[in-house]
DNA sequence: GATAGACCTTCCCATTATAGGAAGGTCAAG
DNA sequence: CTTGACCTTCCTATAATGGGAAGGTCTATC
């Protein structure tokens, strides 16, 4: 199988393929005489796995565990432990954008989209207060600081 | 205000700041006598406005059409668009990574997680069917190509 | 055997937003 | 006048993907 047989058949694409094997994911893959790449079913199954293991959002560094687990046929308990350090992630990317959505959601629905020129959402991201029940800035550490910091400005 | 009391005021911090001026995002600043850059309250309300407009996800692209909007003191119904359109990508965004969580949930939950070698999330990955409801894959037209062109592997 | 066209090779560049570091200049306090 | 904090520019890197150029190979057809 040439690369771009491999590509087709694991749904990697030819340009991934060759860059897997640049950062070291997949071993460096054999060369027929005129120098083309060439993949055996054992290849194609590896490149099947990380598009399954990518389609699902794991990193490449996820999947370089996984892969070595898979192979290496230990134990599932290492594997459970990268799956649901996954999950975490994503539910924590879930979350912040969830939080996103909300806040964008309520600003949108008081705003009326007309040609008038005033705008919740325009008031909102310039600072000014409203009836928001969550504003777009979280109260962190830094957040703190940079009240301190605006003091300064007498702003505020 | 020199860039380090701008980025602390502001939450951008003071290599985003440099970077924001270098793509034009704002215009370039001021110069003090030994080549300091200085920021007027006014330029610290446009970076307040940035740093918010990031929380909420808008790339810079948008943040520079909200800005434009914002300066312009125009019509309301064109911030709305441009926020209502970025609902739908964090929607998206949402939609899928949430998809990915509930496969993996699905194949966490039956991953026993001991020394077996067994591993459904392995099986998964690898691409044996299981009792899997929804696969890593989804149903497209190019997983249509690469069956065809997994028929040529005898494979599957 | 020549040639066309599909496919392959390497190398470089771009994307998005953010950040680290080096080498060197400026400012304020002691 | 030195010290230390802060600033300057320039280069590099990240993660994953892709575009494109310049050139070599393979295969089918004439």
């Amino acid at each position: 199988m040439n690369i771009g047989q491999a590509a087709s058949a694991s749904g990697v694409n030819a340009k991934m393929i060759r860059h897997y094997e640049s950062i070291g994911l997949i071993k460096t893959a054999a060369r027929s005489d005129g120098g083309y790449r060439t993949y055996s079913t054992d290849d194609f199954h590896i490149l099947a796995f990380i598009k399954r293991a990518r389609k699902l959002g794991f990193s490449i560094d996820d999947i370089k565990r996984l892969l070595a687990l898979w192979q290496g046929r230990k134990s599932s308990a290492e594997v459970k432990k990268v799956a649901m350090a996954h999950i975490e992630e994503l539910e924590a990317r879930i979350a912040e954008l969830h939080g996103m959505r909300g806040t964008l959601r309520h600003l949108v629905d008081h705003c009326h989209g007309d040609a008038r020129p005033t705008c919740p959402i325009l008031d909102d991201l310039a600072g000014v207060a409203g009836d928001q029940p969550r504003r777009a800035e979280k109260a962190t550490a830094s957040s703190a600081a940079r009240s301190k910091a605006r003091a300064l400005l007498h702003d505020s």
